[in-house]
DNA sequence: CGTTTTCTAAATCTTTAGATCTAGTACTTA
DNA sequence: TAAGTACTAGATCTAAAGATTTAGAAAACG
């Protein structure tokens, strides 16, 4: 699955503040004949510079350098917006640290203990525009994944214990809808074509069934009960 | 790393339509020893009765039911709190189906075109407590999930052409982090140990900061800012 | 068929909200 | 020291917002 002879070289950039290290890899690479390190880089500052001025094909990033995190090394070549992959390298398996990189879209995560083979494969991999991620990681990654959307859950679980907007009518919640938009009542008159004491009428409804005083407070809780969300899903 | 004889089986509830197919299933898995099949399931309400009667440990979960479709079967009987672990299987490697799959606790994906060791290898890392998917899902996944993440952030980013918060004083955030909770003017004035003419000049000059009209839309837009958040992280 | 909801709307009144202008004090910075 | 900024606060208005009561018409329900 390499590249024919006839093609040019996939060209990386290895960012390592340990300079054995980035000199062992960089070796390591140029024995591939479909690859070679057009540079190095012992810090994030330096590596930025030079991924804007040789916009390579790959990027390997250490994530566990001293000064900047990766993470953010990471995120900020990201905003580059260049065709750029970059590939995570870190001696340590942590699942938040891989979901926080496949997350802000690395496009592979290996671990510097992995044998040289899982490297080139990574590289193969990700410059045919694939994700690499080696099966243990990939569970690593899981693990934290699904504990997130979990949490994410249960929070939004523990908001509704009640959710008082399931008391409105159809009139009510159209009614809320535009003052969630920070309409007047003058305006949302206009715009369901009614008056605007029938207005005050449901706002006042709204309000009892909502148990608050006032617009804000009625919209603070729409708000918090995702009601945005279901109104712009009713327009679309 | 099977488990030994002395072990009892791992139980496994096969659910799909297709009688044919659970039919052929339930054969393949009742050939190992360490696992047996104590009920296939034609369609979901039946499945999750025998779910909560049996409480397998693996439920082997068709996507591409009629009636109910598959990943609203997996979220409720996620919500049932079991140790029950369930593997989606479905025909299609579409991105977002294994994207919302996983997103919602399965613990495996595979299709059906696969190998029937494929199955096997499953079961015996989803029984160990591992996640399984195969590297080819597994890209399709971050295909998906990178993507949602990508327009997760173009959105958050659209929202910030200029933060008008930031030319806020101190004194003006304050106020206005007690208006997001719905607090009158009179009540800000108390908890703040200012007059309320104080309190209403700080908030005309928030209006013309943020270039809103009223409370409800300061509010607004405080909290598509990720006002709040900012606010909380004070507190904490 | 009667009852209940929902949506509509008016009248009336009190209370906030919001606009505008002025102005004193304190602190910072050129 | 003069100028600017932030915080304070008063007076004075107008315009909304909110509370409350009553009530008609249409639809839904038992």
């Amino acid at each position: 699955m390499r590249r024919a002879d006839f093609k040019r070289k996939t060209r990386v950039i290895v960012v390592d503040d340990n300079y054995d290290h980035a000199s062992g890899i960089r070796e390591l690479i140029n024995l591939e004949q479909d690859y070679e390190v057009i540079a190095n880089a012992g810090n994030v500052n330096v590596a930025i510079s030079l991924i804007k001025k040789y916009q390579p094909d790959i990027v390997l990033m250490d994530i566990n350098m001293p000064e900047t995190d990766g993470i953010t090394a990471i995120s900020e070549i990201e905003k580059l917006g260049l065709k750029t992959r970059i590939i995570a390298l870190t001696g340590y398996d942590e699942a938040d640290l891989i979901y926080r990189a496949m997350k802000i879209g690395a496009k592979g995560y290996i671990l510097k203990t992995m044998a040289s083979a899982q490297l080139i494969r990574a590289l193969d991999e990700v410059s045919m525009g694939k994700i690499y991620l080696p099966s243990v990681l990939c569970s690593k990654f899981f693990e934290y994944f699904q504990a997130a959307e979990r949490n994410e859950k249960a929070y939004n679980a523990a908001e509704d214990e009640e959710n008082l907007l399931n008391y409105l009518t159809n009139r009510e919640e159209e009614v809320l809808g535009l003052l969630t938009e920070g309409i007047t009542y003058k305006g949302v008159a206009q715009q369901l074509f009614i008056s605007e004491t029938t207005v005050k009428t449901h706002v006042n409804n709204i309000f009892q069934k909502l148990q608050v005083n006032d617009r804000t407070q009625a919209v603070l809780y729409a708000i918090n009960k995702g009601f945005s969300a279901k109104k712009k899903a009713k327009i679309a």
